[in-house]
DNA sequence: TCGAAAACTGTGCACGAGCACACAAAAATA
DNA sequence: TATTTTTGTGTGCTCGTGCACAGTTTTCGA
């Protein structure tokens, strides 16, 4: 019954000593072609698959990653990967798997760079970060690089060429765009215009604006049957309540036909009220990321769709592919988009529970 | 850093050996009631975690687990179980877990029956099923229960009070019922009919299909903004294209506001042709599961939703929760919903690539 | 009080892979 | 040819837990 080829079993088909064997299978050296050709042949003949519990247990070796991620104080979608990684730690820890996170502050470059720096100091086998400044997360994995440290990045892509990148886990922008606008289309009637909104800063050094804006576009472009018209809009400054009211307030008066809008990260509960307050329920509102704020008004039927980009698998699966990595010795996908989940009131729940159906698996 | 509590450090601590320690653990009996309380002790103070690794290690053990389900000749649904059971061993393979597969024929119950005769007659470890017939369901797992042998239900849920009934994991139908109609509505205007139309046979003895079509009448109970009205339909023969086609004309012309319509199993492709032929791309279409044939339709958009009830993760969690229980021995939890996923061609790619995610867990 | 049975406890090997160390054979140098 | 260096090979211990077996103590009836 149990029939699984051991390293032993190899030794005796090649007539060599498990010593060897081992050498082989590790790329050790010191074996000579005679033996190695043996060992390769007997290995591909028994089809050997080395049993990674043993493995684990003798290897018997530490590893630290760190993660680098901005606080979440400020911004409650962070929560999610840190629980996702904290989930993947708990499974991961009998392989000597541990994760030392490092939080810079919100928007705050000089301290991402600070952090990074505590991180090159110290002695880790690998990096989780997701590098949303573009110029600062570029020189800080041109250093990993430089140390041979390989890293992994969630929720911002940078492209990258050196042998240190492992791979990007999280959303396709511009086809979340894409998706965002056929839920709008899909409840508007011809003849409507459909808004897409930025609450941040600095939207055109985003490349992850940008492209939800892109594919936003381009649905309506593709898909001109219902003759919606898209107006673009941003916002900056989410805090200043008044302001924000007089932009929506102008900007509906200058395009009276908007019944869809569409805003572009996890912030549109900042206009939910106000719309409410302006008596404008009759605009349709698709957003992002299952936050508390934003589930109050899903649940109050305010906010039609969220799609969710899955934080939390961004963290869990970031951690176990690292693992895969340095323990498994098997390399990454290079871009692993996750699903983009429509969440409405009545599936909802599913979502939130996310983790507990990983948390079984060893 | 590497300070995990092993059992020699509780042995130590509580002045005792390994072997009592052991014999604790595993309430393996004679110990002194005075040992046992030293080392229970121990355990609380140091919070020992067993190194999950190195009891599989020793255990050494095989496990056999057997899997009934209805073959997928007929109803490529079943592939999808199939291909998570698959993934699931692969991962579990260094843990000695083999699952042996028992298909039986698409509606025989008789077949249904004999392939659990066959499971009874074998030994086993755990079976997995998907108990589609009531009464033979029952039967079946009444006798599980009688022998001792723990058993999961996939996709059909049947009640039971035994101990042997590990957990159900699969859809919660009247949720899916009550998201389709959330669909529909939201892109259906004032006045308009949702007709909810079962392709099956005996609708009334599947306790599914009664429950979808609760979640969808309630729906427009509780939402009666658009004032829709709810056409109820069954269709039993699938196959009889023209019948279906007569059919379908007589009741849309007994009901001409019709612009919606959710078909309560994977058969919805039956419908999308018929309705092209008619002429009428007005209305709107919401059904479940991404076989080909409903994924050909949504891919032209004459499907608008698809609802994904995830049969992949079912054959997967089904298999990762018996582990669970066998080898981790933690007890699952009895009702595992798992997500409604609302699928649309922008979406798609990331559902069809599901369980490439898991496959790099171990 | 003795002796056998029952209750309890400790030691040591097993699981399969990784790796250090000792040793042997071949090659290079004197 | 003798000696050192390099290269190649096998043995045996390690990881932490499970469990068999041997050995010790307690219990209980005669």
């Amino acid at each position: 019954m149990n029939n699984r080829i051991r390293i032993i079993d190899i030794a005796k088909k090649a007539g060599v000593s498990k010593g060897t064997v081992d050498r082989v299978i590790h790329k050790r050296g010191n074996v000579s072609s005679d033996a190695r050709e043996k060992v390769m042949s007997a290995m591909q003949e028994l089809d050997y698959q080395p049993n990674v519990i043993a493995s684990a247990l003798a290897y018997n070796r530490q590893w630290q990653i760190a993660a680098l991620l901005p606080e979440h104080k400020n911004d409650p979608f962070w929560e999610q990967p840190k629980a996702g990684i904290d989930r993947a730690i708990k499974s991961l820890r009998d392989y000597g798997v541990n994760v030392e996170r490092f939080d810079f502050k919100d928007g705050d470059e000089a301290h991402f760079q600070e952090m990074g720096q505590v991180i090159l100091a110290g002695k880790f086998d690998a990096v989780l970060v997701a590098p949303i400044f573009l110029n600062e997360g570029h020189q800080f994995l041109d250093q990993c690089a430089e140390r041979n440290i390989p890293y992994l990045q969630i929720n911002t892509y940078l492209e990258r060429e050196d042998d240190a990148f492992l791979c990007y886990i999280g959303q396709d922008s511009y086809q979340s765009g894409l998706l965002a606008a056929k839920l709008l289309n899909f409840g508007m009637s011809p003849g409507e215009q459909a808004m897409i909104l930025h609450l941040e800063q600095e939207v055109y050094n985003s490349k992850h604006l940008v492209e939800k804006e892109r594919g936003f576009e381009q649905f309506f472009l593709s898909h001109s049957q219902k003759n919606i018209q898209v107006v673009k809009a941003t916002y900056e400054d989410v805090l200043d309540k008044k302001e924000l009211r007089l932009f929506l307030e102008r900007k509906f008066a200058e395009h009276p036909n908007i019944r869809g809008l569409f805003v572009t990260t996890s912030k549109i509960y900042h206009v939910v009220d106000q719309l409410s307050e302006m008596g404008r329920q009759d605009v349709k509102l698709v957003g992002f990321d299952l936050i508390e704020e934003n589930l109050t008004h899903l649940k109050k039927d305010r906010i039609n769709f969220l799609i969710n980009q899955n934080p939390f698998k961004q963290g869990f699966l970031g951690i176990m592919n690292i693992f895969n990595h340095l323990i498994i010795k098997k390399e990454p996908t290079k871009i692993q988009y996750l699903p983009l989940d429509v969440v409405m009131l009545e599936n909802l729940p599913y979502y939130l529970e996310q983790g507990e159906e990983l948390h079984l698996v060893i």
